[in-house]
DNA sequence: CCACTAAATGAATGCCGTTCATTTAGAATG
DNA sequence: CATTCTAAATGAACGGCATTCATTTAGTGG
């Protein structure tokens, strides 16, 4: 059974701490030598992603940057998978939900939003974990999750409509993280330009009017469709 | 190098063919055995999938149901991932684009987006190769997309604003697409409830009210959210 | 009948995640 | 201090994977 984080998670954490983290391990009273633990596995793994890429990120590298043999590293984490839950439920701690404790509903999730897209648009391998990740192996993330709900509710959201809400948001942004990395000339429709006349032409005028990065403005418009559409549905 | 498909596509193919197709596959005159071919492949592997999963889709398995050695494949298809950008291809030839020919701009996307979640929330998977793939080497995509650019510049749409909408609805959809995958009890915050009031609550409202399946609410709420505010930039 | 070539073969390669019997070294116990 | 216990690290395996390549096969045009 995969059981990804133990500790309860304490949804006060303030931001986030890199490197060497504090390591209680105290059970009973055992050896204390643990030269790994999950918090060490996880800052080496972003480490080695941040550097690597997800190509490059092994469990026979991530053992390497940490001086320890590959098979060490299943004494604290049942897969590889693991680590990736380990290191997506660090990521959301990156996600801003600030706004959402004080400011108004609109600029919350604007903030919310860009912030959640940005992180994960640079970690597109992870969100396959996320989108069918229970919230329970993930404490961080079922943090933000509260911090947003509660946002929703402040804003005047009627209680079943909340989820639906969020989700639909979430959807946009994940979809929206993978288009930030399609390649520059992904819409160059080359040899077959002229069977493709509609769509090469608003190709082309997308190029020429606009000087922002594509994914922007397509990510700028969506999400304020979204809170005009979705923002109707708070009570007065 | 990855070449993907070779001929130029014809655009005008009206759905799609299932089964053995043609096979042209004439250079200049040389053995006409061919046991294999892209088409062949592509329909082999889509059944593969279908009855395997991905998880099932391997080279070596792809090439069993082919009665062929696995290094055959490479003869008509330069990795893996041309695989996959072959029955990528291939199914968004199912994604509905009919009405952007004539009915009125909402029920057209209402229809694209629907039957265009439905076909790829069974192949998650293949999203990550969709989102970054040149339309270049997808004929069949690049058709949906002239269909739909052609429905929004007939709607009204100011040119520079083609691109950018659709991409916004795709983000939506592709995200929605995982969404369907998720596990049902996905968002039970198990012993960490108390923890997570407003979260929670919210949860439970939802199962108690809702009888549709939650991914779908969330489709249908983000979808009219996107078509409310994106219909708005068409011009009178 | 010969020469040419696209296509199929099967063995080999290298990388991967993961398992497991074994060893190591601190901590608790008396 | 010696014994015992155990979490943690080790290194050699394993099976599966995509991909490569020298070689063979079998139609076709000349």
């Amino acid at each position: 059974m995969t059981a990804a984080t133990s500790v309860p998670a304490d949804p006060h954490s303030p931001a986030d701490q890199h490197g060497p983290a504090a390591k209680p391990r105290r059970r009973v009273g055992r050896p204390a030598a643990a030269v790994l633990d999950q918090d060490g596995i996880t800052a080496a793994a972003l480490q080695l992603i941040g550097k690597s890429g997800y190509e490059g990120f092994t469990m026979a590298a991530l053992a390497r940057t940490l001086n320890v043999a590959p098979s060490a590293l299943y004494n604290h984490v049942s897969s590889k998978r693991d680590v990736l839950v380990l290191v997506q439920d660090h990521l959301t701690s990156f996600v801003d939900v600030a706004a959402f404790e004080a400011g108004p509903w609109e600029q919350a999730v604007r903030d919310w939003a860009w912030s959640y897209r940005d992180v994960f648009s640079k970690h597109t391998p992870l969100i396959p974990v996320i989108a069918v990740l229970p919230v329970t192996d993930a404490p961080k993330t079922l943090a933000m999750y509260e911090a947003v709900s509660a946002g929703f509710s402040r804003a005047g959201f009627p209680q079943e409509r909340i989820i639906p809400a969020i989700v639909a948001f979430e959807s946009f942004i994940f979809g929206s993280a993978y288009d930030v990395t399609a390649p520059a000339d992904i819409f160059d429709s080359g040899t077959m330009a002229a069977s493709t006349p509609h769509f090469t032409s608003a190709v082309q005028r997308l190029a020429e009017d606009s000087h922002d990065k594509p994914a922007d403005v397509a990510f700028s418009l969506g999400l304020e469709a979204l809170l005009a559409g979705l923002g109707a549905l708070r009570a007065a």
